[in-house]
DNA sequence: CTCTGGTTTGACTGTGTGGTTAACACGCCC
DNA sequence: GGGCGTGTTAACCACACAGTCAAACCAGAG
């Protein structure tokens, strides 16, 4: 009835793997490689989390339960809007520059998904109403903008569609980037600090009337 | 020294390799959902391709293939600003039209990937001297627009980023917009619809000054 | 000191899978 | 018709890998 260390193994584990998941991705990812880097005997693996794939789905729970929540929370705000979509950029970057990997994780394991982790997400998610309610919300300020003259009319979903494509693409993107346009490690972060200063500004011209 | 159907053969295989690694991704694929999407049998992979690796290099370049060079292409054609980015759009949009699931592909094959896929892509590529010059005329045009008052500085790279994240990202990110978004296929169909008519002056006006 | 129950491990197993091989099919040329 | 080279196949092999199991470990309780 002792626990010399059963959550400390269990954390250690989780973590190992979700380094691991992250880098390789789930499909290429081995136990051995996950218990190596957890430095525990390859059958704690299971002896804590029945198999791969529930470890897999630990993880990318965890995962991605950091990373919608905070978003929603943002959007969630009551603020003005273009504070609005500062917090929902700042939310966004403090996440990515806390897990560089995890925009590109969950995109790419969501990409080749048929369904099943979709469900496991409806889980960690305010339900549909309240998604739906902060949209309204945002659409309602956006119309108020557009009222005034000073927006073009456009949906709340695309000012997100737009801001989360100009926030992620770039890191999940960058070994692409890195290729394509010869962009180096300074030269990305030198254009992630505009995004943390400029975007929601830039976004908000191109979106006025 | 007879040839029955040997190009054909391996052109199915070559596509059915394609549409399996697309949908399922390298590390997730079967030779054998391969080979009986081929409607061939499994050996003939190793006949053609020595082994799964060498066919997903062949796959890859192919699909990396069409995907750079139109978009670079787009790039070095001699137009004005405003239409050469509506020409980097229209390439791009082309692509993915033909092709919906390919820069999901190429995005998540590279994330994961540690320098093989790197050289592999620098072979097909336009010589990295280029695709310099080809940034440094779009430099070019922008800093004339600066000059006149038009555009605030910004770097022909980040113009670039900016168009290819907004390009691109929807589409590979479409699973997941659907469950943070809540956009369906329709919803996504008229996002894409906007960024072929208007995606252009949108970056255009948010980088204006 | 021993019993007990959760924890940890080394060694094992079954199987899915990439890759090989030996035989076969078939057209072509001498 | 008989070699001959290419294409194609079924059967097979080796192995990596997820998953299992019984034994060992270890701490606290009696």
């Amino acid at each position: 009835m002792t626990e010399p260390a059963p959550v400390e193994t269990e954390d250690r584990i989780l973590e190992a793997a979700h380094r691991v998941f992250l880098r390789r991705g789930v499909a290429a990812a081995r136990t051995q490689e996950i218990a190596d880097e957890a430095g525990v005997n390859k059958a704690l693996l299971h002896y804590y989390f029945r198999s791969e794939g529930k470890l897999a789905d630990a993880v990318f729970l965890r995962a991605a339960g950091t990373l919608f929540p905070q978003l929603l929370g943002a959007l969630a705000s009551d603020l003005p809007l273009r504070d609005k979509l500062q917090a929902v950029v700042d939310a966004e970057m403090s996440t990515i520059e806390a897990n560089p990997f995890l925009p590109g994780y969950i995109l790419c394991e969501l990409r080749a998904d048929s369904g099943r982790l979709t469900s496991l997400i409806e889980d960690t998610m305010p339900p549909g109403e309240m998604r739906a309610a902060l949209f309204g919300s945002l659409q309602t300020q956006i119309d108020l903008e557009v009222e005034a003259g000073r927006m073009r009319p456009v949906s709340a979903r695309q000012v997100m569609v737009t801001l989360m494509s100009l926030l992620i693409f770039p890191h999940a993107a960058s070994h692409m980037l890195e290729i394509a346009a010869g962009l180096d490690a300074e030269a990305q972060a030198d254009l992630a600090e505009w995004r943390r200063a400029s975007l929601v500004d830039f976004v908000l011209r191109g979106f006025s009337a």
